[in-house]
DNA sequence: CAGCTTATTGACACATCGCCAATAGTGTTC
DNA sequence: GAACACTATTGGCGATGTGTCAATAAGCTG
């Protein structure tokens, strides 16, 4: 038997990147650790060895799917609230449609919703999205919690929508970003204020 | 041992109930047939000879949860668009605070969100709740299929905007009832046209 | 009470998972 | 180049969960 030896750092890459792969495709109780394993071509204990459970490696794959770029989130621009809207929506419709499949099936949670751990992840990435749009509004400083939580509903409608856009396919990008763009704004000058 | 016989349709809506408390309080992947069958007080064989494999049994449990009294929902007001807004939020408002622990559980898919099965009775609960938004704000008349998907996306953020308020706590009702009335007045104004 | 229908059981076969002692690559030393 | 040490990697054991099915017995009927 031939074995191959790699650094730790680059077999827990490689065995991540076809967790990945596979975790994207299928749902969470469709992907067993053998599956993993056979893939990367190496045997399943490995797989525990360096991710512990199934669940230890599927959190670590859902994080990296959530993982985003937030560079282009810096520099916004100073408009009025319509532009500044409309500048933060097309910022995440980029995002998503670019990872589209896999962000689409890590915020689905692929098959683990429920779990306080997925949850918790989930609910992280979520967070920095909702930082980013307040930021973009320019209510980024100090929000409330109940500011907070208004603005994590607002990702969930942009998720919810871009489901429609990507999987569904019964929405053209420019009905998503008015739908999107005018909700925010609605939002912003309507129910925010109740909420500082 | 003494057996308890029953008649099939006594002893399914026994085991269903016994089912439906255990999924509403745990995710999917730890509720297991045992648990199940003993709570019931019944062989572990029985469930799977009531309810075939425990996927379907979850997806009998998720159908109970999300089916839901639409009632009080045929007799809308006449007024204008933000009265009727407004009765069509805290209609749903009150039947999600009424059934909010297994609602949010079966919303939130505890534990098989991914799943075609499971995604498709939520989509049809999703599709129902879309609908009678659609009726209420006076466009239940043939919509198209970019209409009904907008639609959906607002149940989407109502759903999330709930899940603040019934589980993080973080927002009144009377923010919650704010923000979904705003949102969806400002939809169908601004976003729906697009989609006619 | 004997007999029949069928609700119910118990066990078998199979899959998956976490764990750990044994194995064998790979670089180091003499 | 051979012996060695370090540790990445393997393979198998035990436990748990699931679906199936022939065997069993509960309860009605004559």
């Amino acid at each position: 038997m031939r074995r191959r030896r790699l650094e730790p750092d680059a077999r827990r890459e490689q065995i991540l990147s076809v967790a990945i792969r596979l975790f994207g495709s299928k749902p969470y109780a469709d992907v067993s650790t053998t599956d993993v394993a056979r893939d990367a071509g190496v045997a399943r204990g490995l797989v525990n060895h360096y991710f512990g459970t199934k669940k230890d490696l599927y959190l670590e794959v859902v994080r990296v799917m959530l993982t985003v770029p937030e560079v282009a989130l810096e520099q916004l621009p100073e408009g009025e609230l319509p532009e500044r809207a409309d500048s933060i929506v097309s910022w995440f419709l980029d995002v998503v449609s670019r990872h589209s499949t896999s962000w689409l099936a890590a915020t689905g949670a692929g098959g683990m919703a429920g779990d306080a751990d997925v949850n918790a992840v989930i609910a992280e990435a979520v967070d920095v999205a909702a930082a980013g749009v307040l930021r973009a509004v320019g209510m980024g400083e100090d929000p409330s919690p109940a500011l907070r939580g208004m603005t994590r509903s607002y990702v969930g409608l942009a998720i919810w929508t871009a489901q429609e856009w990507l999987q569904r396919g019964v929405l053209t990008r420019e009905q998503v970003h008015v739908l999107l763009s005018t909700a925010l704004v609605a939002m912003v000058e309507q129910a925010f204020p109740q909420a500082v």
